[in-house]
DNA sequence: GGATGTGAATGCATTCACAGCA
DNA sequence: TGCTGTGAATGCATTCACATCC
């Protein structure tokens, strides 16, 4: 069981519960990047797929593609590829997103107003249900048709809605305080845009984005390439 | 290696390179993290810290710690830790942050007008010096204290600032061709928000933030964890 | 012919364990 | 005693290569 996974590295494992493994994390990493291509080429009205141009749209080996595919079933057909409409199918199922997930966002500032307003995340599998915020100006507004709630509705807005995931967009003081109420209040997994590493547990799966993270290592791969 | 990895290919040169080489790219990722947390430490007025206390805060054995610090110099003091405020200056050093880097910013819809508003980027080593967008209603305006160019400016402004690191903030369809412009232009390093692969490469790094593929993953691991 | 699925081999990354130093 | 730096050992992930099937 995956316990931890800032910044989408190096996760740290659970000595119990060893059932689901035997599946390398990167190859989790790179499902979500499967479906998303297979859902491109669905676009462009491709039927079949093979390992080989799924993993040259991916900058992928097709070995690599093969293998992680075949950690989850036999999906494939020989001398012909992967059917797309049936991979995009399964590969929603593996990943859960083929129910819809009641979100909540707390932290209504600029970036989080932002996610209010991106409309693509329906038919990913996501719904945020309502957004959280402490300044007294943006409370009972909506932000992209998302009522904007008082933190002391937190728990009762979770309960009622049986929300599992929370997108955190606060300031870095903030978000450790705000984990340790979301979990508290039935919060199973936290997208983290906050400069801080949150504790995540057995229970509680966090994935981090920090923007200035991500500008550090470009800032890194572009002085190594220059020397 | 042939293809390319989306979060960066790992470069092969000689000589001055050597230092950068044989290093494991997950370090270079946790060196960030490193970073972010010795500036935490700082700011607690904490003068020294050892791997393990570094290592607890971060989901991280001290071990690990130890050997990814090692890869880039003998920093720490055997019996004592290591010094927060030189290692602050040393990981700014060896992310290349310690200078400031100009930034442009391509897409001014809604994450990027929260990108541009955010104030915290320049003290991290990252100026926004002009954000791009193709909407009429936009152009000449600014954001964030920040110009909006039609893209017919790109060019001129990357190289008028010596820009070497882009933020691509668009929507799926337009990225590929913006992302050729770029390159084109003379842009090293891109931050890609848009929901698709970009093709990196020997003189071009690109790091994803897919916001949908963060929220599958998440909801991978609650399914697994609820399993 | 063309492509999958998969044991075996390789190559990396992480962890161990300890010498050495403050 | 406390902590780093580091070879050695372990454990994972990726790649190879090929039997198998359409």
């Amino acid at each position: 069981m995956i316990l931890h996974n800032q910044a989408g590295t190096s996760p740290v494992r659970s000595e119990t519960a060893m059932r689901f493994n035997g599946i390398p994390t990167p190859a989790i990493r790179r499902l979500s990047l499967y479906l998303r291509q297979f859902e491109s080429f669905r676009q462009s009205g491709q039927q079949t797929v093979s390992s080989r141009q799924l993993g040259q749209a991916l900058g992928i080996t097709d070995a690599q593609v093969r293998k992680d595919l075949a950690y989850f079933g036999q999906f494939g057909q020989p001398g012909v590829g992967y059917r797309v409409v049936e991979m995009v199918s399964q590969l929603r199922s593996i990943l859960g997103t083929d129910k819809l997930w009641n979100v909540i966002l707390v932290g209504a500032g600029n970036l989080g107003a932002a996610l209010l307003q991106y409309k693509g995340f329906v038919e990913k599998g996501f719904r945020i249900v309502a957004a959280f915020d402490t300044a007294k100006g943006k409370l009972g507004r909506t932000i992209g048709g998302v009522d904007v709630f008082d933190l002391d509705q937190l728990e009762r807005v979770i309960r009622a809605h049986n929300v599992r995931l929370a997108i955190l967009a606060t300031p870095a003081e903030a978000a450790e305080s705000l984990c340790a109420q979301l979990t508290a209040a039935g919060v199973r997994g936290i997208l983290n845009f906050a400069p801080v590493s949150l504790p995540a547990g057995p229970s509680l799966a966090v994935n981090a984005v920090d923007l200035a993270v991500q500008l550090e290592q470009l800032s890194y791969q572009v002085n190594v390439m220059d020397s």
